[in-house]
Parts: C-alpha cells; structure tokens; sequence
DNA sequence: GCCAACGTTGGC
DNA sequence: GCCAACGTTGGC
C-alpha cells in the first residue's frame, strides 16, 4: 500500500467536484513520469491527498484513493479534445490513467506555505519539486499531514 | 501577469 | 544523440 499526492486546479476540477461525482477518471495526464506512477505503482485502495494548485492559497484540501488499475486513457483519442495525441493509438496507447474516488474533506486544509515550512515534511517531492502533478508521498508525511490537517469530515460541503 | 523550472520536440 | 527552442506548470 503506496500513498501519493494528486494536484488539480480547482477551476477545472476541485475536491467538491470529486464528492460530487464520486469516483472520477484522472484523465489528462500527459507527462511520462507520472503516467509510469500511475501504470507501475499504484494499487486500487492506495490513498491520495488530493491538492488544488493555482488556488489562493494552494492547499491540501482533502483524501481520496486509487479506485481502479491503469486503462488507456480515452480522451487522448478524441481530435476534437484538448487531450488529443495524434501520435497515441488505441493499438498502442501512450497515455494512462486510474480512476480516483473520494474519501473526504479535511477538516481543515493544510495551505503550501504551512506545508513548506514543516520540517517533517521538507523532504516532500511537493516542496522539492514543485511541478509533477502525480507523486509519491511516504507514510510518514502522508500521516503527519493527515494530522496536520486535523482529519477527514466524511461529507462534502 | 510574470517568470523560473523543467519536460518535450525536432533539426542537425 | 545533442541541445536549442519551445511549451507547460504553478507559485508568487
């Protein structure tokens, strides 16, 4: 059992969203790193942080977790779509992805600045590397920002 | 809106 | 296979 972090901007897809809907395809993925994460390490039941970037502030908001193995991803295949990779076919997809289920709210999102300056979780690929949108995260940061977070309220608001 | 970081593309 | 150009991410 891995635990990872997943970024999305609020404005396109937000925690709320994924209560909503409950288990949502992480489509649009199209960078090789996290796609080999998403392929080769993740294990349906795996818990995800999910976080908004590009929000004021950036923030840990919430849990959800693996709901699904890898699968093509389809919307690499729609030409009408943003996602669309003329060099994929569904022969020999490039793109995967999981589908990911809502766990919960925290009871209080944990904002980057606060996660930047703990020392427990300096080492998180988050504060070292900022960009990659799906990434490993150990145990121990996973419950200590858990902790932080004072826990999950199981309904949406 | 700016721009640094960094990943990808494509010419050679 | 190198590397310059370019595009994207995402914090600020």
């Amino acid at each position: 059992m891995r635990h990872w972090l997943m970024k999305s901007e609020p404005d396109a897809y937000s925690l709320d969203d994924l209560a909503r809907d409950g288990v949502e395809p992480w489509d649009g993925i199209r960078n090789y790193q996290a796609r080999n994460l998403m392929r080769d390490e993740m294990t349906v039941g795996d818990r995800v942080i999910f976080y908004h970037s590009n929000a004021k502030p950036p923030a840990a908001v919430g849990l959800a977790e693996v709901a699904s193995e890898a699968y093509p991803d389809p919307t690499q295949f729609d030409p009408d779509g943003k996602y669309f990779d003329p060099k994929s076919s569904p022969d020999d997809p490039r793109w995967l992805l999981v589908d990911v289920r809502y766990v919960g709210h925290f009871e209080r999102p944990v904002p980057l600045p606060e996660i930047k300056e703990d020392p427990a979780l300096s080492e998180m690929v988050l504060v070292q590397r900022s960009r990659l949108s799906v990434q490993p995260v150990t145990e121990t940061e996973f419950d200590h920002l858990v902790e932080l977070a004072g826990g999950i309220r199981s309904a949406a608001s």
